[in-house]
DNA sequence: CATGAGTGCTTCGAAAGTAGAAGCACGTAG
DNA sequence: CTACGTGCTTCTACTTTCGAAGCACTCATG
Protein backbone atom coordinates (compact mmCIF):
# COMPACT_ATOMS: atom_id res chain seq x y z
CA UNK A 1 0.00 0.00 0.00
CA UNK A 2 2.20 2.69 1.12
CA UNK A 3 5.44 3.66 -0.93
CA UNK A 4 8.75 5.14 0.24
CA UNK A 5 7.81 8.55 -1.24
CA UNK A 6 4.37 8.59 0.83
CA UNK A 7 4.86 10.65 4.04
CA UNK A 8 1.19 10.37 5.49
CA UNK A 9 0.47 6.68 5.66
CA UNK A 10 3.49 4.84 6.21
CA UNK A 11 5.89 3.23 8.97
CA UNK A 12 7.36 6.22 11.86
CA UNK A 13 10.61 6.34 10.47
CA UNK A 14 13.27 8.52 12.23
CA UNK A 15 13.59 10.68 9.17
CA UNK A 16 9.45 11.18 8.70
CA UNK A 17 6.44 12.74 10.18
CA UNK A 18 5.63 11.28 13.02
CA UNK A 19 2.19 11.95 13.14
CA UNK A 20 2.76 15.13 13.39
CA UNK A 21 5.83 15.78 15.36
CA UNK A 22 7.81 19.28 14.85
CA UNK A 23 11.10 18.21 16.03
CA UNK A 24 10.89 15.11 14.30
CA UNK A 25 13.62 13.91 17.07
CA UNK A 26 13.82 9.50 16.43
CA UNK A 27 12.66 8.80 19.81
CA UNK A 28 9.53 10.63 18.67
CA UNK A 29 9.23 8.18 15.70
CA UNK A 30 10.00 5.52 17.69
CA UNK A 31 7.55 6.32 20.44
CA UNK A 32 4.82 6.85 17.84
CA UNK A 33 5.77 3.68 15.92
CA UNK A 34 5.74 1.35 19.08
CA UNK A 35 2.31 3.32 19.90
CA UNK A 36 0.39 1.35 17.13
CA UNK A 37 -1.50 -1.88 18.98
CA UNK A 38 0.10 -5.09 19.13
CA UNK A 39 3.67 -3.93 17.98
CA UNK A 40 4.83 -3.84 21.45
CA UNK A 41 3.92 -7.52 22.24
CA UNK A 42 4.90 -8.35 18.83
CA UNK A 43 8.23 -7.41 19.89
CA UNK A 44 8.25 -8.91 23.02
CA UNK A 45 7.06 -12.25 21.39
CA UNK A 46 10.11 -12.98 19.00
CA UNK A 47 12.30 -12.10 21.87
CA UNK A 48 10.98 -14.68 24.19
CA UNK A 49 10.89 -17.32 21.43
CA UNK A 50 13.05 -16.41 18.31
CA UNK A 51 12.17 -18.03 14.82
CA UNK A 52 8.06 -18.44 14.59
CA UNK A 53 5.82 -19.25 12.04
CA UNK A 54 3.85 -16.34 10.62
CA UNK A 55 0.88 -18.10 12.05
CA UNK A 56 2.63 -19.26 14.93
CA UNK A 57 3.33 -15.29 16.36
CA UNK A 58 -0.26 -14.75 15.48
CA UNK A 59 -1.22 -17.11 18.33
CA UNK A 60 1.49 -16.31 20.65
CA UNK A 61 -0.29 -12.39 20.58
CA UNK A 62 -3.54 -13.89 21.44
CA UNK A 63 -5.03 -14.24 17.94
CA UNK A 64 -4.20 -10.88 17.12
CA UNK A 65 -6.06 -10.71 13.56
CA UNK A 66 -3.66 -11.59 10.49
CA UNK A 67 -4.34 -8.34 8.72
CA UNK A 68 -2.88 -5.96 11.50
CA UNK A 69 -0.15 -8.98 12.25
CA UNK A 70 1.21 -8.63 8.46
CA UNK A 71 1.05 -5.12 8.73
CA UNK A 72 3.49 -4.45 11.93
CA UNK A 73 5.67 -6.93 10.64
CA UNK A 74 5.79 -5.02 7.46
CA UNK A 75 6.65 -1.69 9.87
CA UNK A 76 8.79 -3.79 11.84
CA UNK A 77 10.65 -4.73 8.97
CA UNK A 78 11.21 -1.66 7.57
CA UNK A 79 12.07 -0.19 10.57
CA UNK A 80 15.10 -3.00 10.47
CA UNK A 81 14.27 -4.63 13.88
CA UNK A 82 12.52 -7.46 12.60
CA UNK A 83 13.68 -9.67 9.55
CA UNK A 84 12.62 -13.10 8.23
CA UNK A 85 15.01 -16.02 8.51
CA UNK A 86 14.91 -19.24 7.11
CA UNK A 87 13.27 -20.45 10.32
CA UNK A 88 10.75 -17.66 10.54
CA UNK A 89 10.58 -14.25 11.82
CA UNK A 90 13.15 -12.84 14.13
CA UNK A 91 14.39 -9.61 15.83
CA UNK A 92 17.21 -8.32 13.97
CA UNK A 93 20.59 -6.89 16.10
CA UNK A 94 18.94 -3.60 16.12
CA UNK A 95 15.57 -5.44 17.28
CA UNK A 96 17.58 -7.59 19.86
CA UNK A 97 18.78 -4.58 21.73
CA UNK A 98 15.47 -3.21 21.93
CA UNK A 99 14.05 -6.01 23.21
CA UNK A 100 16.60 -5.74 25.85
CA UNK A 101 15.44 -2.39 27.04
CA UNK A 102 11.83 -3.55 26.69
CA UNK A 103 12.95 -6.26 28.79
CA UNK A 104 13.48 -3.80 31.99
CA UNK A 105 9.65 -3.18 31.76
CA UNK A 106 9.03 -7.06 32.67
CA UNK A 107 10.49 -5.95 35.77
CA UNK A 108 8.58 -2.93 36.57
CA UNK A 109 5.63 -4.29 35.85
CA UNK A 110 6.03 -6.99 38.24
CA UNK A 111 6.26 -4.17 40.96
CA UNK A 112 3.49 -2.39 39.33
CA UNK A 113 1.33 -5.22 39.63
CA UNK A 114 2.14 -5.99 43.10
CA UNK A 115 1.27 -1.86 44.28
CA UNK A 116 -1.73 -2.53 42.14
CA UNK A 117 -2.92 -5.38 44.37
CA UNK A 118 -2.38 -3.35 47.31
CA UNK A 119 -4.46 -0.44 46.65
CA UNK A 120 -6.92 -2.29 44.83
CA UNK A 121 -9.97 -4.15 46.70
CA UNK A 122 -8.78 -3.89 50.31
CA UNK B 1 -17.72 6.31 30.58
CA UNK B 2 -15.98 3.48 32.24
CA UNK B 3 -16.41 2.10 35.09
CA UNK B 4 -14.53 0.09 37.98
CA UNK B 5 -17.14 -2.70 37.63
CA UNK B 6 -16.31 -3.01 33.90
CA UNK B 7 -14.08 -4.94 32.70
CA UNK B 8 -14.97 -4.84 28.68
CA UNK B 9 -13.42 -1.15 28.06
CA UNK B 10 -11.22 0.07 30.80
CA UNK B 11 -7.83 0.58 31.40
CA UNK B 12 -5.49 -2.15 30.81
CA UNK B 13 -4.45 -3.19 34.74
CA UNK B 14 -2.44 -5.82 36.16
CA UNK B 15 -5.38 -8.08 37.30
CA UNK B 16 -7.64 -7.14 33.97
CA UNK B 17 -7.97 -8.39 30.43
CA UNK B 18 -5.74 -7.57 28.73
CA UNK B 19 -6.95 -7.51 25.01
CA UNK B 20 -7.42 -11.30 25.43
CA UNK B 21 -4.28 -12.60 27.04
CA UNK B 22 -4.50 -15.90 28.03
CA UNK B 23 -1.94 -15.45 30.87
CA UNK B 24 -2.89 -12.08 32.35
CA UNK B 25 0.80 -11.01 33.70
CA UNK B 26 1.33 -7.87 34.13
CA UNK B 27 3.72 -7.38 31.01
CA UNK B 28 0.57 -8.11 29.05
CA UNK B 29 -1.32 -5.40 30.49
CA UNK B 30 1.28 -3.32 30.58
CA UNK B 31 2.12 -3.69 26.82
CA UNK B 32 -1.47 -3.04 26.29
CA UNK B 33 -1.32 0.31 28.14
CA UNK B 34 1.63 1.86 26.30
CA UNK B 35 0.21 0.66 22.90
CA UNK B 36 -2.69 3.29 23.34
CA UNK B 37 -1.52 5.94 20.76
CA UNK B 38 -0.11 8.99 22.50
CA UNK B 39 0.33 6.74 26.07
CA UNK B 40 4.09 6.63 25.56
CA UNK B 41 4.91 10.05 24.28
CA UNK B 42 2.25 11.58 27.47
CA UNK B 43 4.60 9.66 29.73
CA UNK B 44 7.66 10.87 28.08
CA UNK B 45 6.13 14.19 27.86
CA UNK B 46 5.92 14.52 31.55
CA UNK B 47 9.03 13.02 32.64
CA UNK B 48 10.86 15.92 30.57
CA UNK B 49 8.78 18.36 31.57
CA UNK B 50 6.78 17.71 35.17
CA UNK B 51 3.51 19.55 35.55
CA UNK B 52 2.16 21.32 33.05
CA UNK B 53 -1.81 22.11 32.50
CA UNK B 54 -4.08 19.94 30.92
CA UNK B 55 -3.86 22.58 27.30
CA UNK B 56 0.16 22.56 27.91
CA UNK B 57 0.57 19.03 27.62
CA UNK B 58 -1.97 18.57 25.28
CA UNK B 59 0.86 21.36 22.73
CA UNK B 60 3.54 19.34 24.08
CA UNK B 61 1.60 16.36 22.54
CA UNK B 62 1.45 18.40 19.25
CA UNK B 63 -1.64 19.10 19.77
CA UNK B 64 -3.25 15.40 20.83
CA UNK B 65 -7.23 15.51 20.86
CA UNK B 66 -8.42 16.79 24.09
CA UNK B 67 -10.69 13.98 24.59
CA UNK B 68 -7.88 11.32 23.80
CA UNK B 69 -5.85 13.45 26.29
CA UNK B 70 -8.36 13.22 28.76
CA UNK B 71 -9.18 9.17 28.42
CA UNK B 72 -5.28 8.56 28.56
CA UNK B 73 -4.54 10.88 31.49
CA UNK B 74 -7.55 9.03 33.53
CA UNK B 75 -6.24 5.65 32.61
CA UNK B 76 -2.70 6.59 33.82
CA UNK B 77 -4.06 7.72 36.46
CA UNK B 78 -5.94 4.74 37.26
CA UNK B 79 -2.48 3.02 36.56
CA UNK B 80 -1.25 4.77 39.30
CA UNK B 81 1.53 5.98 36.79
CA UNK B 82 0.51 9.88 36.68
CA UNK B 83 -1.43 11.80 39.09
CA UNK B 84 -2.38 15.38 39.72
CA UNK B 85 -0.57 17.54 41.88
CA UNK B 86 -1.39 21.26 42.76
CA UNK B 87 1.01 22.42 39.83
CA UNK B 88 -0.24 20.29 37.51
CA UNK B 89 0.06 16.33 35.85
CA UNK B 90 2.96 14.54 37.05
CA UNK B 91 4.06 11.15 36.84
CA UNK B 92 3.88 8.97 40.37
CA UNK B 93 6.95 7.36 41.62
CA UNK B 94 6.03 4.37 39.88
CA UNK B 95 5.67 6.36 37.01
CA UNK B 96 8.91 7.95 36.92
CA UNK B 97 10.65 4.49 37.33
CA UNK B 98 9.00 3.45 34.41
CA UNK B 99 10.29 6.68 32.12
CA UNK B 100 13.62 6.08 33.41
CA UNK B 101 13.26 2.80 31.31
CA UNK B 102 11.93 4.59 28.41
CA UNK B 103 14.86 6.66 28.71
CA UNK B 104 16.67 3.68 27.34
CA UNK B 105 14.77 4.02 24.64
CA UNK B 106 16.17 7.54 23.57
CA UNK B 107 19.24 6.28 23.25
CA UNK B 108 18.44 3.26 21.08
CA UNK B 109 16.70 5.45 19.19
CA UNK B 110 19.55 7.76 18.08
CA UNK B 111 21.76 4.88 16.93
CA UNK B 112 18.21 3.51 15.38
CA UNK B 113 18.34 7.07 12.86
CA UNK B 114 21.76 6.98 12.18
CA UNK B 115 21.77 3.53 11.31
CA UNK B 116 18.67 4.17 8.95
CA UNK B 117 20.31 6.88 7.73
CA UNK B 118 22.84 4.53 6.34
CA UNK B 119 20.68 2.43 4.89
CA UNK B 120 18.63 4.66 2.60
CA UNK B 121 19.09 6.99 0.20
CA UNK B 122 22.72 5.61 -0.79
C1' DC C 1 -0.97 -36.41 -10.72
C1' DA C 2 -4.03 -35.52 -6.88
C1' DT C 3 -4.94 -34.58 -2.23
C1' DG C 4 -4.30 -32.69 1.96
C1' DA C 5 -1.96 -29.95 5.14
C1' DG C 6 0.88 -26.25 6.09
C1' DT C 7 2.66 -21.75 4.92
C1' DG C 8 2.49 -16.25 4.27
C1' DC C 9 -0.52 -13.03 3.45
C1' DT C 10 -4.73 -10.33 1.34
C1' DT C 11 -9.49 -8.81 1.15
C1' DC C 12 -13.67 -6.99 2.99
C1' DG C 13 -17.60 -5.52 5.98
C1' DA C 14 -18.25 -4.47 10.74
C1' DA C 15 -16.71 -2.73 15.11
C1' DA C 16 -13.83 0.01 17.84
C1' DG C 17 -10.71 3.78 18.39
C1' DT C 18 -9.14 8.43 17.31
C1' DA C 19 -9.41 13.29 15.40
C1' DG C 20 -10.82 17.80 15.85
C1' DA C 21 -13.86 21.41 16.64
C1' DA C 22 -17.10 23.15 19.73
C1' DG C 23 -18.67 24.15 24.02
C1' DC C 24 -19.77 23.72 29.18
C1' DA C 25 -18.82 24.70 34.10
C1' DC C 26 -15.67 26.61 37.02
C1' DG C 27 -12.38 29.99 38.95
C1' DT C 28 -9.93 34.36 38.91
C1' DA C 29 -9.04 39.12 37.37
C1' DG C 30 -10.21 43.34 35.70
C1' DC D 1 -20.58 42.00 34.19
C1' DT D 2 -16.90 40.85 30.95
C1' DA D 3 -12.89 38.54 29.72
C1' DC D 4 -9.80 35.11 30.17
C1' DG D 5 -7.84 30.53 31.42
C1' DT D 6 -8.68 26.19 33.34
C1' DG D 7 -10.09 20.94 33.02
C1' DC D 8 -12.55 18.51 30.68
C1' DT D 9 -17.04 16.55 27.80
C1' DT D 10 -19.73 15.85 23.72
C1' DC D 11 -20.49 15.20 19.09
C1' DT D 12 -19.62 13.70 14.24
C1' DA D 13 -16.36 12.25 10.78
C1' DC D 14 -12.57 9.71 9.75
C1' DT D 15 -9.07 5.97 10.60
C1' DT D 16 -7.60 1.87 12.55
C1' DT D 17 -8.42 -2.64 14.02
C1' DC D 18 -11.05 -6.88 14.15
C1' DG D 19 -12.20 -11.37 12.49
C1' DA D 20 -13.61 -14.49 9.20
C1' DA D 21 -12.77 -16.02 4.81
C1' DG D 22 -10.04 -17.13 1.22
C1' DC D 23 -6.04 -17.05 -2.28
C1' DA D 24 -1.53 -18.61 -3.95
C1' DC D 25 2.18 -21.21 -2.85
C1' DT D 26 5.14 -25.31 -1.08
C1' DC D 27 5.85 -29.84 0.53
C1' DA D 28 4.78 -34.47 1.66
C1' DT D 29 1.95 -38.41 0.88
C1' DG D 30 -0.84 -41.64 -1.69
Amino acid sequence: MARDSDDRSATPLPGRRVRGSATGRPIMALLDLLGHRWTLRIIWELAQTPGPTFRGLQQRCDGVSSSVLAQRLAELGEAGIVHRTERGYALTADGQDLATDLTRLDHWADRWATRMRQRAVP
